[in-house]
RNA sequence: GGGCGAUUAGCUCAGUUGGUAGAGCAAUCCGUUUACACCGGAAAGGUCGCAGGUUCGAGUCCUGCAUCGCCCACCA
């Protein structure tokens, strides 16, 4: 026997040799698994993306999470005979490497990103993405992952910037993407646009002010922003309301702190008659509702707030003064000049910046936008309700991509989750005023009519003189949303596009449904006519062992490297499957994981045990068995049987537990304990039928727990009696088809 | 305002199509005779949030309510 099994399971030293020996293998890789021979050539094609971790840092908790889950599914599917592809890569996640960079430059050298320059910088974002990457991809071996490191790819790499291009340039050729003067959700911290996802509401005590414009004037209004009524072109009322039905159709002028103001009447079935005063101060440039109003009313639009979030009007009083301060100015002005009615607290939902926390300032700018509505039409379709040729639009195609289960959604209540998310779709801003992202492939040159130059969208750059490159970049969700098949080689029509698009499952967070999954399969189906995945599946959020959110701050954070030191992989991977169902958030605590290595090295000594009692025994001989053996065993198939159907249906911490459970108290307790008294005082038969049965279910038991343990059940595999190849090829033990363990 | 989820043993959670409640951890007791103390055995622990209803039978289906949590929404 070899004589690491007469020591106690030491996964420290045993992981890291595990994984370069599958790496060396190269089978990671399903053409070399074909190749060698243990993968049919035209077997059933199973395929995943790993959504791709932002180059902002380290994997938390939450990473190994889905790498356990998402290595479950790849190496269950290769020990099925599948062709099964994982494809590895990482984001560049623009706006949050950009700002943590400069976060760092500022605090390390006292310096902006100006102070640098757009190169300079440039080459700062892409120093830190590489060493958040060498990080991230050491960490994804730690946790085991048996991802094709041969086909890794880079939200940002040379091949994905070619199929963002292309992408750019099929919408912008469909109108389906255009440039449009509209009013934005300004991040004036990020000095820069985002789209309307990365809002995050914050609740907070605001005061309802209630006032009116000027002695003169005949409505009270009521605002939370004083400051930006100096920008009012309107004032709306409900088309029915008999208080204010006299005044519709007519304007007024005043003088409001300073400023002059006009404002027309308009009555608009969007205003709510109860609320306040039942009249609405119309500020069409920085609300996005009121530039709704503005649009159907045909209203002017006044910009008196600037990207920095200050008074751009020519008030001496507010000029150049921040938000903040000139509410209280204004605020001031209405007391004194006895226009002030009411101010009360009230509750409101603030819109604050994903990434940077800055407070949004809705603002009106010139911008790029996917049309969400316009319809065009599609020369290729695979989606069912949509025909090749057929007209349709972004929308529609979404909507019919997970109508029919043509993409099943697990668990399925994000399917009502996904479609209201549709119902309230707007066209989506894609342009970023940001450096570090993909480079909006748009040029301008300038005409004789200053206000309109002449714009070029094409793959490269146009020929001939003064031509100007866009200076923003593209929306990182719009890169992220090819991945499917960007890291198949598209738009090239490659033999890995062909094989293994759409991909099988697409497992991740139910945080990103809006931003990554909607995004994939908007781009996947008007770019390829296919949906993205046949499956989603979504994972929960890791929490702390009181359920509350892992952060910094709260300094209850669980570091999977940590751990894995700790307590070994495997340890960790099954303390983040059990107990885990989809779409619910899970808990987890240092203890879980430690009762997990302890079943490693259960196994690792139930091992110890069935090779030292049977070491005459061959598999491959199956002697007569004694009745209480083939009972034993058929108790293991039942398990088997329970477990595979487990996986096939995404219940992976059911299949987990079930082997866990079957593996220590049914076979280490009883059929291993009961055999013993056979193997010692038994008739040669009956024990030759123990040692069988015994060695039987130990290497029926490691393939069966190899997705869930694969380092420790690899190990001991090397140790087993004739065994030259690696069990993460060995065929899984159970056959659905054949109804019984193959 | 709309939607969703959770509520089962002290803690974390199972309970897949309705058939007399389960596991792990913790706590209690016993046990170290030849795989493992990172162990084994035993016992204990729940009116399955509340109130109705459907059913021969409900943790499981329906209705209402409560508490906690999440998501969405242009109520100024």
């Amino acid at each position: 026997m070899n004589e690491k099994l007469l020591k106690p399971y030491n996964p420290q030293e045993t992981e890291d040799a595990i994984y370069k020996k599958w790496e060396e293998s190269g089978l990671f890789n399903p053409d070399i698994s074909i190749q060698k021979g243990f993968t049919d050539a035209d077997a059933e094609p199973f395929s995943i993306v790993l959504p791709p971790p932002n180059v902002t840092g380290t994997l938390h908790i939450g990473h190994a999470s889905m790498l356990a889950i998402e290595d479950i599914m790849v190496r269950y599917s290769r020990m099925k005979g599948k062709r099964t592809l994982w494809i590895p890569g990482t984001d560049h996640a623009a706006i949050a490497t950009q700002s943590k960079v400069e976060k760092d430059l500022e605090k390390s050298e006292g310096k902006r990103k100006h102070d640098l320059g757009r190169d300079e910088f440039l080459k700062r974002v892409e120093q830190f993405a590489q060493n958040s990457h060498d990080t991230i991809v050491s960490q994804i071996k730690k946790m085991g992952s048996s991802i094709d490191w041969s086909r890794e790819a880079y939200t940002l790499d040379k091949e994905r910037n070619f199929a963002v291009r292309t992408a750019f340039k099929r919408m912008y050729d469909d109108k389906l993407i255009y440039r449009g003067f509209k009013v934005i959700n300004w991040d004036p911290k990020g000095q820069t646009t985002i789209s309307d996802d990365e809002i995050v509401y914050v609740e907070r005590k605001a005061k309802l002010y209630t006032f009116k414009y000027s002695k003169d004037f005949p409505i009270s209004i009521s605002t939370t922003r004083p400051e930006t009524k100096v920008g009012d072109t309107a004032v709306a009322v409900h088309p029915s309301d008999e208080r204010y039905k006299q005044y519709v159709g007519k304007e007024y002028s005043f003088d409001f702190a300073g400023e002059p103001v006009t404002v027309k009447i308009v009555a608009d079935e969007s205003v709510d008659k109860d609320f306040g005063t039942g009249a609405l101060g119309v500020t069409p440039a920085h609300s996005l509702v009121d530039a709704g109003i503005a649009e159907r009313h045909n209203l002017p639009m006044k910009q008196v707030i600037s990207e920095f979030a200050k008074m751009n009007v020519e008030a001496k009083n507010l000029k150049g003064k921040k938000v903040a301060e000139a509410r209280e100015i204004i605020v001031e002005w209405l007391r004194t000049e006895g226009l002030l009615e009411d101010e009360k607290e009230i509750d409101q939902n603030i819109a604050t910046a994903e990434r940077t926390g800055g407070i949004i300032e809705p603002l009106p700018k010139l911008q790029w936008f996917i049309d969400v509505n316009k319809k065009f039409t599609i020369p290729h379709s695979e989606i069912s309700g949509i025909s090749s040729g057929s007209v349709t639009s972004l929308k529609e195609l979404m909507r019919a991509a997970v109508a029919d289960n043509q993409i099943k959604i697990i668990p399925d209540r994000f399917v009502k989750v996904y479609y209201s998310w549709i119902d309230n779709l707007h066209d989506w801003c894609i342009s970023r005023q940001i450096w570090f992202g993909h480079r909006i492939p748009i040029w301008y040159r300038s005409t004789s009519d200053t206000a309109h130059p002449e714009v070029y969208n094409g793959m490269e750059a146009p020929e001939g003189n003064g031509w100007t490159h866009d200076e923003d970049t593209l929306d990182t969700w719009f890169s992220s949303g090819l991945w499917t098949f960007s890291t198949l080689g598209w738009p090239n029509k490659t033999k890995d596009l062909e094989t293994y698009h759409p991909t099988t499952v697409l497992e991740t967070g139910y945080d990103i449904i809006f931003f990554w999954v909607a995004r994939m399969i908007l781009m996947s189906t008007y770019l390829l006519g296919e949906v993205p995945f046949k499956t989603v599946y979504f994972h929960g959020l890791v929490r702390d062992a009181k359920g509350a959110k892992m952060s910094k701050s709260l300094g209850n954070i669980i570091d999977p490297l940590d751990m894995i030191a700790k307590y070994g992989a495997d340890a960790v991977r099954l303390s983040l499957i059990i107990g885990t169902g989809p779409g619910n958030d899970s808990k987890l605590s240092e203890d879980k994981i430690k009762a997990y290595k302890h079943f490693a090295n259960k196994i690792w000594n139930a091992a110890r045990f069935v090779l030292s009692m049977t070491e005459n025994t061959s598999v491959a001989e199956k002697p007569d068995l004694a009745e209480k053996d083939a009972e034993a065993i058929r108790v293991f198939q039942d398990t088997l049987k329970d477990t595979s159907s487990d996986i096939e249906s995404y219940r992976f911490y059911l299949a987990g537990e079930k082997l866990y459970h079957y593996f220590w108290h049914t076979f280490a307790d009883i059929v291993l304990e009961e055999s013993k008294s056979t193997i010692y005082n038994g008739d040669e038969a009956s024990k030759k039928s123990a040692q069988w049965t015994l060695l039987h279910i130990l290497t029926e038991s490691l393939k069966a727990l190899h997705p869930f343990m694969p380092f420790v059940t690899e190990e001991i595999w090397s140790m087993m009696p004739g065994t030259d190849t690696l069990l993460m090829v060995e065929k899984w033990p159970f056959d659905k088809a054949q109804g019984e363990p193959s």
